[in-house]
RNA sequence: GGCCCGUUGGUCAAUCGGUUAAGACAUCGCCCUUUCACGGCGGAGUGAGGAGUUCGACUCUCCUACGGGUCACCA
């Protein structure tokens, strides 16, 4: 650069800039690099402020965490709030909150609505306008940015006649038209008060390669950049491209993971670190989740997937430590094997390797979320389920949350059937949620309810009348003996199940099926309909026990009713 | 369309050139059983296609096909 050209570049920069007088070797000093151990990470989630967390941002976020977690670093969540345009109100209180339900608060930077902490900071884009500025003016000087002057309609119209032409779109080369306005003509215009962003002066040519190291992937070969994307617009707020490059250089992120989707745009990023003089971070493009649409996959939609939204998994009631558990499955491939070998030890002994994460997008896979969701409850106690319960139904279904509330060591009964110190474990909840179906039988309001609204679902067929359901529930009732031990009741069933013609062998009933009325078990699961309305429930002696004798012989008197 | 990433059963996937190609979820069958579950046992089901390298390829290379991503003053 001769001497002339590089005097009248601090000329436009300092035109551009009066008010900039730090320097970037300032801010090298104000952010120096963290002592930290060696090898340590220090990972960001740095999402835009656009209103919900994206599934696929937890599953970015939790490689963060683990990553930073592991090897003693840090974690920092920062907000890219620099296109005013798409931001949501509360957005930020949103991500914190979520993040916190899922164990993933951040240890550094924005750490709730109102609280930001650590030397890195401010870590809100919006606030570091003036750390954008310096390293703009820095790259004026060096005459590897320029001032664009053309207007949105005139690019408009460019990118048409490339598509026309059938050329590679966007800001480069002969298309580049400002880049190429002499400096005398550029500090003239900017004189004028002319309106102009600024852009990147690329030296890179897509002809040539350029590769790098992804940190799960490896070696990733792609065109150079060549496109002079802009690197302030007009709003005076940088685009995502220079606040990246700036942002994780002086907040001295090591390791910067983020969706596959960011691969294409690598190269623009490169280029800008080596033309700020900065140290390119370790890039880690993790795969994406997707799901099922017809005979194929596509990325996860905010529009048309409720999953897409972390709130959806959080508003269902779904554990955190399932969904958890559930993102490490398709994290590492080898989780789901240490898991099997170590099914009571803690996550964080897992060992998280890089080069074990899949790079193929993973398909949402529901059934197994649920299957891992109903393991991890079902392993809870009963006190633990009661107070998750009752923590996710104060905020979503305040109607159950006052019914198990009323009554908290009945709940906690109800709760424990077939759970504390049961040999058989049940595996029937899912998620908070399913705690309405599977349990609102033990609630008269709400079992009533569901009579009147559905009526009673005895299944009637040839053998099973009406009335038989009739002479069932009535002879049992004249039987039955709240007083009785589990074994004396089950006895006395099959007594009132023989008196009625039903096989209470059950080898012998599948021999000759065309003898019997039913079997015990068809007997039984008249008396299950009548008390809880269901033909799927723990064991009909404790749901008696707990409804008491009064209100077991009611629920015999309502059928009978019924059915006059 | 250019470029990039990817492709082992329905799904998630192991294998770092030699295996009867693991395991998990789902599915089916059987057993246990007073129902539903739980549990136990078992079955079916996979390397996209084609070349090449090699004694030997799911594994390495190339081509094709398919899927996804990306091409903004959005991130």
């Amino acid at each position: 650069m001769d001497k002339e050209f590089e005097r009248k570049c601090y000329e436009l920069a300092y035109l551009i800039f009066p008010d900039v007088h730090e320097t970037v070797d300032d801010l090298e000093v104000k952010y120096p690099v963290r002592r930290l151990k060696k090898d340590a990470c220090v990972t960001r989630f740095a999402p835009s402020p656009t209103g919900f967390l994206h599934t696929g941002a937890l599953f970015t976020t939790l490689v963060d965490k683990i990553l930073a977690k592991q090897s003693e670093g840090i974690f920092f969540l920062r907000i890219e709030d620099t296109d005013r345009k798409r931001e949501v109100e509360g957005s930020v209180k949103l991500f914190t909150d979520e993040l916190k339900a899922f164990g993933l608060l951040p240890d550094e930077g924005v750490i709730s609505e109102t609280k930001e902490e650590g030397y890195y900071g401010p870590y809100t884009q919006s606030k570091r306008e003036n750390i954008y500025k310096i390293c703009a003016k820095h790259l004026i000087e060096k005459g590897l940015a320029y001032p664009c002057f053309c207007t949105p309609e005139m690019l408009q119209k460019t990118h048409e006649a490339q598509e026309k032409s059938k050329v590679i779109p966007g800001y480069y080369g002969v298309y580049a038209k400002c880049r190429n306005i002499s400096i005398d003509e550029s500090i003239e215009r900017v004189k004028n008060g002319e309106k102009f962003i600024l852009r990147f002066r690329s030296q890179g040519s897509h002809l040539r390669k350029t590769s790098f190291i992804d940190g799960a992937r490896g070696k990733i070969e792609i065109a150079e950049n060549d496109q002079d994307v802009v690197l302030i617009k007009a709003d005076g707020l940088p685009t995502y491209h220079f606040a990246h490059v700036c942002d994780d250089h002086f907040m001295r992120t090591t390791h910067v993971v983020r969706g596959e989707e960011w691969i294409p745009s690598t190269p623009i990023h490169i280029e800008l670190f080596n033309a700020m003089g900065f140290e390119v971070p370790t890039y880690i493009h993790v795969p994406l989740i997707l799901v099922k649409e017809g005979n194929s996959k596509r990325k996860l939609s905010k529009r048309k997937d409720k999953e897409a939204a972390v709130s959806y998994f959080i508003k269902a009631g779904y554990p955190k430590d399932a969904v958890i558990e559930y993102l490490y499955t398709i994290l590492n491939s080898d989780y789901e094997m240490w898991r099997n070998k170590n099914k009571e030890a803690s996550r964080d002994e897992f060992t998280f390797k890089l080069n074990k994460m899949s790079s193929a997008g993973s398909l949402l896979d529901m059934m197994k979320l649920n299957d891992i969701s109903k393991e991890i409850i079902s392993h809870m106690s009963s006190k633990e389920v009661l107070d998750n319960v009752l923590n996710w139904a104060k905020q979503y279904d305040k109607e159950l949350y006052e019914l198990i509330n009323k009554d908290y060591d009945y709940s906690l009964k109800v709760f424990g059937l077939e759970r504390d110190n049961a040999k058989k474990i049940r595996k029937d909840i899912i998620k908070w949620e399913d705690i309405r179906e599977n349990f609102f039988y033990f609630f008269n309001e709400l079992f009533n309810k569901d009579i009147n609204e559905n009526g009673y679902n005895f299944e009637y067929n040839e053998k099973i009348t009406k009335d038989i359901v009739k002479n069932v529930i009535n002879a049992y009732k004249e039987s039955y003996n709240n007083n009785h031990t589990k074994d004396e009741w089950f006895d006395n069933m099959k007594e009132q199940a023989q008196k009625l013609g039903f096989c209470t062998d059950m080898k012998l009933y599948k021999q000759n099926p065309e003898e019997y009325v039913g079997s015990t078990a068809d007997f039984a699961k008249i008396i299950r309909v009548a008390i809880t309305n269901r033909h799927n429930s723990p064991d009909i002696y404790s749901i008696m026990q707990l409804l008491g004798k009064k209100e077991t012989i009611n629920r015999f008197e309502q059928v009978i009713l019924s059915f006059k």
